[in-house]
DNA sequence: AAACATGCTGCAATCGTTTGCAAGATTTCA
DNA sequence: TGAAATCTTGCAAACGATTGCAGCATGTTT
């Protein structure tokens, strides 16, 4: 059906290597014999099949593209940076869905099976391990918005979770509020954890400030209004760091609904900057984490694992910063 | 490396046939064979190459996911359920984002390259052209979301946008709405032209409202923001049937800024219900797009092709239902 | 003009599988 | 028990490309 390398050999008069040739840079062939192979290549149609190339190149230019989260807004913006950055290098991705069900296992396996070059791991929530497979099957990986700490032989690349704590503590704090709670994603989450660990550790430099923390059951909008409006019968905080923002802006939305005034009454803390943050009807103040930056780094780092497989793993982090709008009191000068 | 069926076979003892038909379902080997086999290439870690295997099969299993809109909520839905439907089926998603700059050419030609099994084009922007470059090719392709109308000659699957607009005017003239606008999306996207035609339809059936209509930049929150604030220095309809619902909140909140009650001194309904239309405090009155149905059909399509491509091209058109919530005024009885 | 380096080209093996064919092994049935 | 039917198995040729090697033209140097 499609022509092949020999149909077109045929056609110019020439041998199937120079036909190969004159589609693979660097090698060698005269001007004549492009000229020639190029014409009789365009009248038929033809352009080298990668997938009959990768057998002897050991090369496909397939990377495992592996996501468990399909819901938060910020993938979008995650997606369409990746899938764009990996084009600009000639890479294709292949998407995984490791949702609930799916096991971990058997896509590796399939990732094999399909001799991807590499895979990304997108994921804030998928243990270590899983990354490690890969590795131990001489497959680049590279966890993106992975735990640095943990997963010391497997390239991660994303923010330090406890500094980021740290950073919503610190905001909280100068604005004066006084009694201050935490209100985390689901608990299993790594990065909950350790942005837990570093508000908590800021706080207890404050003994003046209250400090309080909850878990909502998952990061949604509908978790964090459960929440809110179940911690409200038990009085709530002068202000919350929220596990991120959609479950921010479910608190916001409980409070909007139990007559709390934001932030006079209630300040509220964001995380991850999403799109609908930025939104006027919703002007959450939150912590901006550099999406941008991360991908382009993850795959830039996946590119040169492809030419130095034994690259020393590396962790790479960014610095976030807070994004201010409308849902913290203005800072105390005190 | 990673074992291949000659290591498996020189390990067993046996030809590398004998393996192959092992792992290829429907083959004839008897008992003791397998056994044998699949010890041996339990030992060896070994399993399929794909790849190779697709070269003689001509079935790779990849599909093609190409989409153009990266940045609509609703495509949260659409990656998952693409993902886990293709998944479920022994498929694989290959992801292509075509933005702006990315030349559609190009992507039809890698996507051959690739040899792909087929293509799902994601995507209600996208020109029919588009579509129709696999069908020449040979290559199976459903466009998701498409227009029905213009393209008989390549499977669609989605709404009738023409009804849908129908619709919308039906509910904003049931609560009594005298003025009423259609404030679309950017004007070159056939969905939108297609829900004004429909919506224009149904108003030309009551002398007695008046209608105007407009567009606006992007389907994005700020572009609807930008046109209602525009509008109102010239004076604002009763109420709006906005292109989609994050143009739509984008209304509702240059409304609200506007100094506006919603939905009485104007009356909103969006296109889609994406998720965030469902927050209580957006809280969007909205026409529901059956997502789920319409990715089922189109992988279930995507499949019926693979086992027999010269299938007839049909159109598979799905009924929206309005989703009643705060932004239209309760139904008038006259 | 001889000697040598350099650039192109084709042959044939290879990448990891599948599969038609024929032969050998086993079962079935009378 | 023997012939016919049915299963299994291995051989070898694909599938669509790349690539080391050797040979043949060139071009350069002395």
């Amino acid at each position: 059906m499609t022509p092949t390398l020999k149909d077109v050999a045929l056609r110019a008069g020439v041998s199937t290597s120079a036909v190969s040739r004159t589609f693979t840079d660097g090698a060698s062939v005269s001007d004549k014999m492009r000229k020639k192979v190029e014409k009789a290549a365009a009248e038929l149609g033809y352009s080298p099949n990668f997938i009959a190339r990768s057998l002897t190149t050991r090369r496909t230019k397939l990377i495992g593209l592996v996501s468990d989260n399909f819901y938060n807004p910020v993938f979008l913006e995650v997606f369409d940076r990746f899938t764009r950055a990996l084009q600009d290098c000639g890479l294709r991705p292949l998407l995984v869905n490791l949702s609930n069900e799916t096991d971990p296992e058997s896509s590796v396996r399939m990732l094999q099976q399909y001799s991807v070059d590499g895979v990304m791991v997108a994921s804030s929530t998928l243990p270590p391990e899983f990354s490690k497979a890969f590795r131990d099957k001489n497959i680049p990986v590279v966890n993106t918005f992975g735990r640095h700490a943990t997963s010391p032989d497997v390239h991660v690349v994303g923010i330090n979770n406890v500094a980021a704590g740290r950073m919503a503590a610190r905001e909280l704090i100068s604005r004066g509020y006084k009694s201050i709670a935490f209100l985390g994603g689901p608990k299993r989450a790594t990065s909950t954890l350790d942005r837990l660990e570093g508000f908590q550790a800021e706080l207890a430099l404050h003994p003046d400030v209250t400090f309080s923390y909850s878990f909502a059951s998952a990061y949604s909008f509908h978790a964090g209004r459960a929440e809110i409006l179940r911690l409200a019968e038990f009085g709530l905080a002068e202000a919350y760091f929220g596990g991120d923002d959609v479950l921010s802006v479910g608190i916001l939305s409980g409070l909007q609904d139990l007559g709390k005034n934001v932030p006079n009454d209630v300040g509220l803390i964001g995380f991850n900057n999403m799109e609908m943050a930025g939104w006027e009807n919703i002007a959450l103040t939150t912590i901006h984490q550099p999406i941008a930056q991360i991908i382009a780094s993850s795959v830039e780092l996946m590119v040169a694992m492809l030419e130095n497989p034994d690259r020393y793993p590396e962790a790479r982090l960014f610095p976030c910063h807070v994004v201010e709008r409308k849902t913290l009191r203005p800072i105390q000068s005190r």
